[in-house]
This record gives structure tokens, C-alpha cells and sequence, in this order.
DNA sequence: TATCACCATCGTAATTTTGCGATGATATAA
DNA sequence: TTATATCATCGCAAAATTACGATGGTGATA
């Protein structure tokens, strides 16, 4: 494979990219649609929640957040698991302002 | 692997994790942007435009094509393929929904 | 008819993703 | 100290994604 992805396109491309990929899994939405309803950081709900294995609930829990959509600190036992503020709203931002770039003014023009 | 990925989740998930996974690689991003800057629907100026091979780019426009993103009516030589408009409104909706419905009302309360 | 431009699809190879059991690490509770 | 609970990580297997060359099909053009 000659072409290496990530060297091939801009920086936001590559940043938004990013952020729907980790958005582009159900298992990654249900975990967080689970901590957005989830008033105090309390992990592993999840995997009770969740049909998955807790192996598999943490390998998705690590793409979210390298996606910067979740945090955690990992205190055992009183563990926390959260959504990060800051990566949300990063995220939001960019996949808003990427939806809104498309106004649809040539709708009559298009194809058929 | 035993879960079936699209039975284990509803509906709104699977689907917005449909659109955020054909979102969820630059070239589709950068796809899409040439589609967005081009007034007339010609297409091909993609493939002059990425540094892909025209079945790369074929094989992606079919991704965004079953995402409901980009519509094409392939008319030879008077080719023709852009962004679905109806497909895009909701696709941001669906995306903006997710992403609105968390609000940081517990940046203070969460984690460290 | 033969050629050209445009695009889909097939076949293939490399890589990545997904899922899970097993294992280990760590802090608390018994 | 010995469980127990919580979570990360390793190792593996199956599946999906990504990329490309080659091929084929179709409408316009020479």
C-alpha cells in the first residue's frame, strides 16, 4: 500500500478523520451514550451493560480516548471513567463546522 | 467472533455509527471537500485531486454512497456525482444530536 | 467500426479492526 | 496475608478495510 494515509492529507482532514472514526463503531456510541447518563463517573456499568467482553469494553474505551472523547483516571477501585469536556467540544466543533461547510444551494442543479 | 455487531445495537446507534464510520478517513473527507467546491457535478477531477488510483477512489465514493452522503447518477462521460443533500441534512442531525446531547454539566464534577 | 474517456467491479495482498480468553497489576476488604 | 474487584494488556483468530492493477462495460467521437 504506496500510500501512507496519514502523510497524504491536511491536518484537519486527518483530525476529523480521526474523531468519526472512533464515532464509526455502535459499541463505542453505546459506551457513550452509557457515560453521558451516567451522573457520577462510576465505570464498568459498562461492561454490565453492555454485551460485550470487559476486554473488549477497554480496547474501545482506549480508542475513545485517544480520540480525546474520553478520560479516565484509573484509580482501581474507585475508578473513573468519564467523557472529557474538552475533546467533546474539540470534536463537536470540528464535526459541526465540517457539516455546515456544505450548504445545500445547489440542490435543484445536481445530478437528476 | 459471537456478536454480531448490527443485532446487538439499535437502530440510532447502528446508524450513526454508519455515517461516522464512512466519515472516519481522510480521503473520504477530502472526497467529499472536492465534491463541496465543485459548483457543476463533473467528477473525476477527484481522482486528478487525491493521490489515489481510481479504484481507490471508486471504492470510497461507494462508502459514502451507502452512508447516504453522496448521490451519483452514473450517466457515462456526462458523469455525474455529488453530495446528497437530503442525505447530508440528515446525517448532520443524526451527528448533531449525539454530539449536543452531552452537555458539560459536570466538567467540575468529573474525575481529577 | 475502432478508439477514447469514464467509471464499476473483480481479484489480490497488506494492514487494521474486532472480539475474547487468559493473565497481570493494583488497591481495598476480609 | 489472602481474597476480591476493577481494569489494562497480551496473544490469537476471524473479519473488515484499504489500496491497486487489470478488466469490462458503455456512450460519445473519429
Amino acid at each position: 500500500m504506496p500510500i501512507t494515509k496519514t502523510t497524504s492529507f491536511n491536518q484537519k482532514q486527518n483530525a476529523l478523520a480521526h474523531v468519526a472514526k472512533a464515532l464509526g463503531h455502535p459499541a463505542r456510541i453505546a459506551i457513550l451514550q452509557v457515560l453521558m447518563e451516567q451522573e457520577t463517573c462510576v465505570c464498568n456499568d459498562i461492561v454490565m451493560q453492555l454485551p460485550l467482553a470487559q476486554a473488549t469494553i477497554s480496547q474501545h474505551l482506549k480508542v475513545l480516548k485517544d480520540a480525546g472523547l474520553v478520560k479516565g483516571e484509573i484509580a482501581p477501585n474507585k475508578s473513573c471513567y468519564c467523557i472529557n469536556p474538552e475533546g467533546w467540544k474539540l470534536a463537536k466543533v470540528i464535526l459541526g463546522d465540517f457539516m455546515e461547510a456544505y450548504e445545500d444551494q445547489a440542490t435543484d442543479l445536481c445530478c437528476d
